[in-house]
DNA sequence: CTGAAAGCGCTTACAG
DNA sequence: CTGAAAGCGCTTACAG
């Protein structure tokens, strides 16, 4: 067996170029500058001719610095999910950084291996968009100095920025819309709160706001994804008021996609009934006559996230951002039309 | 200022338990069983009481095991890829490593840097679905030793397993669902092939058995993502071929998005004119009557390319995968029923 | 069954 | 402007 090629080591360009470690690794690193012009030429070429690449294990190691910055994705098989993970990605190349996603698939368990995990990696700073309470395990982080910031999830005692969504403006600005379209009567479908500060929030917030408004109100908690129980709670929902215009509103894009579904089984038509969601998807505009929701800025959120940690890890190169928590967009259709 | 609380070393460890770092890092690694009861357990409490964690950047420097596997997306924001990418992870979780996902958003120059920091990061193998051909920087990777398995498509002169569709039987078995179901003239629309061989071959084939089932045929590549140009192509096609049943077999989700769109605004009624696509999304069912699709076993082809990649970094947890190549299963729905 | 020591590939005071 | 040397936290022969 012929020996397995290896990567080079910085003695290898360094022997090559005529030169020390210290300077190589200074080529390499933040002083580049101080090293003279033809040492400098002397080093790319050695570098360039071995292909030469530093070992970011071995950096990481002894500079304390791994130049990666942690993502805890709660389900990333939710479109939300995935456009907010976009531009976290995005922002992280942009200041140098890698990302490593771990995906919680909601799990509790999941969550703590990967956070063990990302700690083990000497992550520098850490996204979190949470599934369990991972109190402690954060704690740890903060402990160690390492800074974390929260996505659309608040976790119980853990004092870091939170990135998200002004739910009280998404669910006041959604039950403006429907009842300035005549709606007098509003189900809110909305998956289980559970852990999720999120949900808790926009559910409270639509019970208050539809008291106000003056509209007749109740809501249904989606037990499994087929949604028989709701379907059932929006049939009897639709009977006892039938004297009114009635309207769902969907606490995010899981819902909106389970509660069109069930618009289909129950053969309602869209505007007669009307229908919203919190978060804009793919295809709202393609079920005819188009479903109206509230957009969420993914990119923007993102980039706001690693903006949060990037200030706390290197303050001259990245200042606080200005806000962190958005407004939606109001994308108005057919399926709020009476 | 407080000093910050670091992690916990190894020598630290050693020290409250009594014993010597090689025993610590025995206990940690594959050698515990080596070390006596009593002296697992005085690890075991002081290892418990520091809240120690090996430092993975520390044992992939010395070990050269950076329990690492690197995975190269084209495109993140497609749902087929994001399906892909849950299986990947889920298999890397089960064989205890982790996974670095790196979107490149199809730009070859992103492909290229993060090529090179999979590498910097040692990872022990490799899942690429390419964006451009990276062939000198996989062969680096081959060369180095590192396992590489492409997943969907093919790179020029990289040898390595390709796990995929089998494309050849996908299309295959569109046209003749088509066929049967009547329809006589078949538009295929793709995005541009450009480097994809997935892309590619679908199309080929698409001629070949079009030709031979005796369906009158023509392709359109879509330019851009609003699709102006295929607009007019699918009219022009629907036009000429009037006395025809028509349909259009679209190559990916991303087409069929796109010619769900254009149906619409020709105001085309689904299943009059045939519509077919190649993966299946979470809206095809919710479009009435129900977009016909051929689903892709997603989770089974990431876990297949995880083994692959098992199989060669340690071939004694993980056979090779029986097969590489997989059937789609066709999903029917009104929009093939004429 | 257990440990002392060398060394993985880097960075960073320190010295000149 | 440049380099010799110590050391980051581990693993792994080697020895007993």
């Amino acid at each position: 067996m012929p020996p397995t090629p290896r990567r080079s080591t910085i003695l290898e360009v360094a022997r090559l170029a005529g030169a020390s470690k210290t300077s190589v690794s200074r080529y390499f690193g933040e002083e580049r500058d101080r090293l003279s012009p033809s040492l400098q030429a002397r080093i790319a070429h050695a570098a360039g001719t071995l292909g030469y690449q530093p070992n970011q294990m071995a950096r990481g190691l002894k500079g304390g610095r791994s130049k990666l910055l942690g993502m805890l994705v709660a389900d990333i098989r939710n479109p939300f999910s995935v456009a907010i993970t976009h531009g976290v990605e995005q922002a992280c190349r942009q200041y140098g950084y890698s990302l490593v996603v771990c995906n919680t698939d909601n799990d509790p368990e999941q969550e703590r291996q990967h956070l063990d995990l990302l700690g083990a990696y000497q992550v520098e700073g850490l996204v979190v968009n949470a599934s369990g309470s991972p109190e402690r395990q954060l704690h740890t982080f903060i402990s160690q100095g390492t800074p974390i910031v929260l996505l659309d999830r608040e976790v119980d005692h853990v004092e870091a920025e939170v990135v998200g969504l002004d739910n009280h403006l998404a669910v006041d600005m959604a039950l403006e819309h429907l009842a300035d379209q005549g709606y007098q009567a509003v189900l809110y479908v909305s998956e289980a709160p559970q852990q999720s500060s999120t949900r808790q929030k926009r559910l409270a917030r639509f019970n208050h706001t539809a008291g106000q408004l003056g509209l007749i109100h109740s809501s249904s908690l989606l037990a499994n994804s087929d949604g028989t129980a709701t379907l059932q709670e929006l049939s009897d929902f639709l009977a006892a008021h039938q004297q009114h215009a009635c309207a769902v509103l969907c606490g995010n894009g899981t819902a909106t996609l389970t509660v069109t579904r069930l618009f289909q089984q129950l053969d309602l038509l869209l505007g007669k009934v009307g229908l919203m969601g919190i978060d804009e998807l793919d295809w709202c505009a393609l079920i005819s006559p188009g479903i109206t929701t509230l957009a969420q800025p993914t990119d923007a959120m993102g980039k706001t996230a690693v903006q949060c940690l990037m200030h706390r890890i290197a303050p001259h190169v990245s200042s606080m951002p200005a806000a962190l928590s958005f407004s939606p967009t109001l994308i108005e259709r057919g399926s709020t039309q009476r």
